[in-house]
This record gives C-alpha cells, structure tokens and sequence, in this order.
DNA sequence: TTGTACGCGTTATCAA
DNA sequence: TTGATAACGCGTACAA
C-alpha cells in the first residue's frame, strides 16, 4: 500500500533532470535520438534516486511481460526438479524469468492454475500436468498463450508438443525378458493417482504380457519410500522371489532394500526395474537397471521450442524423447 | 504483438452487458452494491465473451501482485527443490504464485537477480543464495519489499531470516568422535565454489581441530558424483582408510561407493558422512550417516514468515532450524 | 445502485 | 533531438 509513496517514477526522474518523461524512456530501453550530454544527465539522476522502471507499467504497456508461466504437479521429484532446471536455464539465458504453478492432484485444481496461466500474462506457457486433457490446454490456446505441452500430443497453430518412447522400451523389455529364458513372473507396481506417464506404461506391460500370453501380477503401493519399504519387507517373509518394475528410483529403492534387508539376494532371487530413472539409480547398491532420459534436456527442449513458437519460428511442433533402457545390476542379464 | 487484438477487455464487457465498466470491476471483485440482475447479466456475458482481467492491470492499479519472488542457485539439489517444494505449498495456500529468478555461480549475477526482482514488483521475497552480502539484501529492502533471508543473519524493519546449525552440530560430531577414541584422521571435502554454508561448516572443522590439536585434511572435489567417484577410485588404490566429511549426499555416496568398489570396508576401513543430509541418505547402502533437516519445512516456514512480514506482524524476525545428527552405517559408533 | 473521471507507470506516435 | 499526449486495462473515490 505504501510502497507506492517510496518508489520512484520515470516522472519524478524526467523533473529531477529537467527533460521529459519521454527522454527518460528512450534512455532506458536505449533507443537513439539523445544528445550525449542529456543522456548521461538523466543517467545520473536515475542513478543518484534510485529509479527502477516498473516492469507491471511496461509489461502493461508493450503487452510483453518476459515471464514464462510453467505448470507442473507440486510433487517433489528429481525428475521433475531436473526438468524445471532444463527450462530455467534456457529462460535465464534468453531474458525470461518463470512463473511457478503448481498444480494438487485434481483435476479442477490444476484448471484453475491455466486460469491463473491466462490471468497473468505470460509470454508463452510449459505445461506438464497429467490431470488436464487435451480440451483443457486448448482452452489456454484460445487465449493465444503459446504452449509447450510436455507428455500430451497436441500440436497447434500456438501449441507444440514433447513425449516420451517409455511405452515401446517397456514392452521390448519385458519381450527380451522372456525371449531369453526369464523365469520370475513380472509384477508391475500400481501407484495410485500417479499420473497417465505410468498408466499408460501399466497398459503397455499388460498388452505385452497378453500377447505373449505370460502370468503377471500388479500391486498397489503408496508413492513414499518408507511406506513401500515396510510394506515389501513384509511382503518378502513370505514370497521369497520375483521383477518387479517400479515408477522411480525411490520405489525401486525401497523394494530393493526391503529385498536385500530381509536376506534375499538382488538380483538371483529379486530382480528390480526402474521406470523413471535418475542420477540415483546409478548410486544406489546394487545399481538398479532403469529407463533413462536426460530430463534437464527435456527442460531445455521445451524451453528452446517455446521460444520459437513465441516467435512463430517453430517448424517441427512436436518432439521426441528416446528413453534408452541401461541394465545395471538389480536385473539378471 | 496481437494478442492485445484477441483479449476481451472490461470495456467490451461493459458494453456488451450495457453497464458500466466500474460496474464490470465490482461483479469481478464480488464487492456489493449490484443488483442481482445486473449482476448475472453482467456475468453471462462474461463467460459468454471469455472475458479474463488482466492480472498487470491490476496490479498496476492496485500495486499489489499475488507474487513471490524466490531467488535461489540454479544447481540442481534435492534440498532445494526441497524447499521450494515447501515453499510453493504454502504459497498456494494463501494464494500466492511463485516466481523464480536462478542466480548462477558469480556475484554479479545475483546482484543482477536482485534488480530483476525489484523491477518485477513482486509483493515480497525469499533469498537463498550464499553469493549476496548483507548490503546485498540491504538494497532490495530499500525498496520497502519485504524479503526472508535464508542462511544469513539480517533481520530489519522489512527483513526476516531463517538460519541453521550445521556448524554446531559438525563441531560436537568432531570432538565427540575423538572422545570415544576415534582413530581416522578426518578429511573435509572442500568443494570449490559451494557457498557460505560450506564454508562455514569448513571454518568449524578446522577450529574443531585445531582446539583439541588433532591432524586433520582437506580434500577439493568437482561438485559431481561421477567425477568424485573416479577421483576417489584412485584415491583408495593407494589410501587403505580415512574419516570423509562430505556436502551432500552425493558426494557422500560417491566416495563410499568408490571405497566399497575398491574392496574396501564402510565403516571398518572408510568412514562417510554427508553434512546436507536428505532421504537419500537413508536409501543408499551402507545408509549414510548425515546431518537431516527438514528443508521442506525450512521453505514452509519462509514463506509463514513472508507472508506476517507482508502483512506487518511478524513477531520473531528470525527464527533457527536445528540440524540433528542422524548416525547411521555409514561410521563405527 | 450505477456511472464518471482520474490514477497506476510505462511505451509509442506525432508534432515541434 | 525533444516534448505533449494518447494508449495499455483496471480500481476507486466521488458524484449522480
């Protein structure tokens, strides 16, 4: 309320140095047509009051805010942190600045964050949320917002598109699996309320074992460490072997260690796949085999395409992601 | 450029509903004073046009944005993300959104994040970054923008922080593990260009040395788990034991995976520990022996602090989170 | 209850 | 090279 009193204007400064408000203008966004001598003035007498120009007054005023407005789910993974590196080192290195929404687990909250997307001006938006479908992003679309979707495939005249190859590297998994003699059945672990990236991975593993007509098994976890963790060393008094293929590394972990704590062997007797690999499916003992995707690149990607689009550059509007599957040490091979 | 053409404004609204935009202004605002017809009228056109104010008007008009600034290092750690997982909870909460400005390894670069957040106008911020000086911070204050300090002990009429006690706690492992006859001589693993939290715990482990006149090493390490743990293979060829003091976890985990690889023991041989503990402490094998702090938490409480310092009643302008040593198989006790 | 008119801090288009 | 002046889209006293 009072900040407004303390702030200085591009007003006061044009009076201070005895010009027009119009001069400090140019002399802030550096446009030609001043005279030397008036230009170091007010550049003094910016200087000496402190003046910053309001970014609200020109965003206002150019209809451009350099701020780029992303939409991710508010969990607290790696890969997502990685993500949100990618695109922030891109935006920073291209004058932008990002705009945080994160979005609950349902589906209204995450509506309401696009209307919180379009309220706020942004110059162009990265969504990846896996609530929202397809007629959501096309309601920010309508507003003009160019947009990144991120594991969706939509593609417009303001919107483009980054996914994934999960689904395809999952079943030449579970193929290969079989083909070359594996003897434990696979189970695949259910997590509730986890977004579509795993359901469609479940639907890819359940086609997969249908069509080569195997037994498989799915269980329902809780998305937390410690509770898997208790939950499989349970679970390991009693089944003394199985795959078992887990959404992130955590889980892996957890399954693992409930495993290796219990006297199983990892991996003669259990053996362990991560869906969404991290850096610490490499660090963890034993090392646990994962699908792998450079996420900070998928960031960057994104960020880069947005660009383009804001600039009504972009050519290819969809793009993607090869996850490549590396054998570690938690599977037999 | 013309997305200014596309975006329906309060005016069209007004003249479309036949009223007045004032009248347009307080149905948005839910202020009284309009008849129930009016009102509905006034609202069916708006969904009816797609009408969404524009949140700069408004805050040009109203000089308040609904807007956080966070301004943190870019590197990609799980403790940060960590905080402002914690961080953005609260902020969505009270219906604040975030805006992030990643400041990378130089000063300037942060002086520079620090401009950005004054002109972007945001209604208070949050600082975590170990580059800024106090006068650093001192400057964004005198524009009356009321700002949490996280690690740095400034508080001031706008001015609140949040601070830590690694040191302590690092201090009291140091002299109690040589109280119980430790036999390691410790080695801090110096990483260049970590910041002040480093640094600081660096400090404390020398004096903690020098106190009770015990040898001690420093070690410097790329901020990488890959390059530390080939370093560290080397390292163990020729090194058979020694007590490690690490940043973070995995750092932590490189150089116990380098020791156990090497066909060394952890923690008969080789002793670990992570100074910046997370879950992951807990998960890899041997579990690490850390000092834990809840910085999700840590990132909650900022944003409570933000916001009474916002609203003036903030009592407590500083507060003090307590890091505790969790010893786990990681060394001998 | 409704409308008028001004202010918020800029940019941008003309004249001068 | 400069300086009025009109947008930009909205909130809000004040008047009607």
């Amino acid at each position: 309320m009072d900040n407004l009193k303390d702030r200085v204007t591009i007003y006061q400064v044009a009076q201070a140095a005895g010009v027009s408000l119009a001069t400090v203008s140019r002399v802030i966004n550096k446009q030609g047509n001043v005279t030397e001598a008036t230009r170091t003035r007010v550049e003094e007498t910016i200087k000496r009051l402190g003046y910053k120009p309001s970014g609200l007054a020109q965003a206002l005023a150019t209809n451009r805010t350099t701020n780029i407005g992303v939409v991710i789910p508010s969990a607290n993974y790696v890969y997502i942190a990685n993500m949100l590196n990618g695109v922030s080192e891109v935006a920073k290195e291209k004058g932008f600045v990002l705009t945080l929404f994160t979005t609950g687990r349902s589906r209204e909250d995450a509506l309401a964050m696009i209307e919180k997307v379009i309220v706020s001006h942004v110059d162009g938006a990265i969504i990846f949320d896996d609530e929202l479908d397809e007629e959501d992003v096309e309601k920010i679309n309508s507003y003009s917002c160019p947009t990144i979707v991120i594991n969706k495939k939509i593609v417009g005249e303001r919107t483009g598109c980054v996914n994934f190859s999960y689904g395809a590297v999952l079943e030449k998994l579970i193929k290969d699996y079989y083909a070359k003699g594996g003897e434990n059945e696979m189970t695949f672990i259910h997590v509730h309320n986890s977004g579509r990236l795993l359901g469609h991975c479940e639907r890819r593993f359940i086609a997969a074992h249908q069509e080569i007509n195997k037994e498989y098994h799915i269980m329902n976890v809780d998305d937390s460490y410690a509770r898997t963790y208790t939950d499989f060393t349970q679970y390991f008094a009693i089944h003394k072997k199985g795959y078992f293929i887990a959404y992130r590394d955590s889980i892996a972990a957890a399954i693992q260690n409930a495993a290796t704590d219990s006297g199983l062997r990892v991996p003669e007797d259990i053996e362990v796949v991560s869906l969404v690999g991290t850096k610490y499916a490499n660090i963890v003992r034993p090392s646990i085999t994962s699908m792998q995707l450079d996420w900070q690149e998928v960031g960057k990607r994104s960020m880069y395409m947005l660009i383009d689009l804001i600039k009504r550059e972009l050519e290819e509007k969809s793009y993607k992601f090869d996850a490549r599957l590396v054998e570690r040490n938690s599977t037999k091979h």
